[in-house]
DNA sequence: GTATACATGTAAACGGTTACATGATTCT
DNA sequence: AGAATCATGTAACCGTTTACATGTATAC
């Protein structure tokens, strides 16, 4: 399980609340790892029983108050012995691949209006990560190694999007030509 | 949810035991999703309650009996059904990641390793999938309509692990650059 | 003789999702 | 006036993973 070192990354990268942990889990952190903030809430009140990650009540004027939490030596270690531990490499889950297969005893031309939004959210996607990118890793500049890594993982994110384009493409591209074997009224 | 529909396309295309369903599974629909034999035992389970499915007890000289499940018609209707309502894209996760951005804390030197057998694994993925499409869709073959979509699905599989493998490559040269630049005696 | 493949299952623990709940502030 | 954002939480449910359990047959 890597929820708890998600997180420790994360506050180690900057301190900050269970709901600010939400959103970075939303944006920056998503294309690698995703947690709702009911999950990240519980995770982290375990965290802290455990002594892994401090908390420092912070009052705001107007908002609730928050908890800002950051990490503790003992989370730190933790977060060592999961670095040297081997991790398996994760299987995929594409509901729409199943769709795909499940198409040939059903209707391939239904599928083309799903598969054409699914490549919009992934163009979506990819639009944010490059413009993320252009905003945090201005080329010819001097990265330290933290920014390296953080580069490099949104690259990986970028490739990611951009090979889904391509496959949702010739995703569509085989549908269309089985379905102009027998015509879509649509 | 979609391993019942994950189950009812392998069902079609092909009648057989959950322990047939498991090995399926662990082979050709692993690509785009993964099912434990727990999980699918349970899942036909559940589908033969329902309806879904039909099963015929198969008794076999030597080995113990099985179960061959096939679809039944209200399974064919659940799967049409399915094949009909949007579905989100899948949200990803990548321990690995969560690594490579956690080594800024720790040692990126000692990430070689593990990058490296994920790597393995990956080529490893990759040319069974290549050997599969050599076996199953010869060049200049004239595929039925289930054929090009299977067909269709394995280029993604494929896809995916080519672009995993430039992604490794990528984060093995970061992580050598950084470790030649300072060795971490930690 | 040992390991692997075939074949099916139970039980417990864990993780993730969804719904509900509260309450103030800021933006349109 | 209504919607969205900030901020934290509880409860119930569902799905997944892991460990355990059993027994035969084949291959090395």
């Amino acid at each position: 399980m890597a929820l708890e070192h998600a997180i420790l990354v994360s506050l180690l990268e900057q301190p900050g609340s269970g709901y600010e942990l939400a959103r970075r889990f939303d944006r920056s952190i998503g294309y690698f790892w995703t947690a709702t903030h009911q999950q990240i809430y519980r995770v982290l009140r375990r965290m802290e029983r455990d002594g892994w990650v401090e908390v420092r009540d912070v009052a705001q004027d107007g908002r609730p108050d928050k908890k800002v939490y950051s990490v503790a030596p003992p989370g730190r270690g933790a977060l060592s012995d999961w670095l040297a531990e081997p991790v398996e490499p994760e299987s995929v889950r594409h509901s729409l691949a199943v769709k795909v297969r499940g198409a040939a005893f059903g209707d391939p031309a239904g599928l083309i209006a799903e598969t054409e939004r699914h490549r919009a959210v992934h163009a979506e996607r990819l639009a944010r990560y490059l413009a993320g990118e252009q905003r945090d890793f201005p080329e010819s500049a001097e990265l330290d190694a933290g920014a390296q890594l953080q580069h490099v993982v949104l690259r990986g994110g970028i490739a990611y999007e951009r090979m889904t384009l391509d496959w949702l493409d010739d995703v569509l591209a085989t549908l269309r030509r089985l379905g102009g074997a027998h015509p879509d009224p649509h």
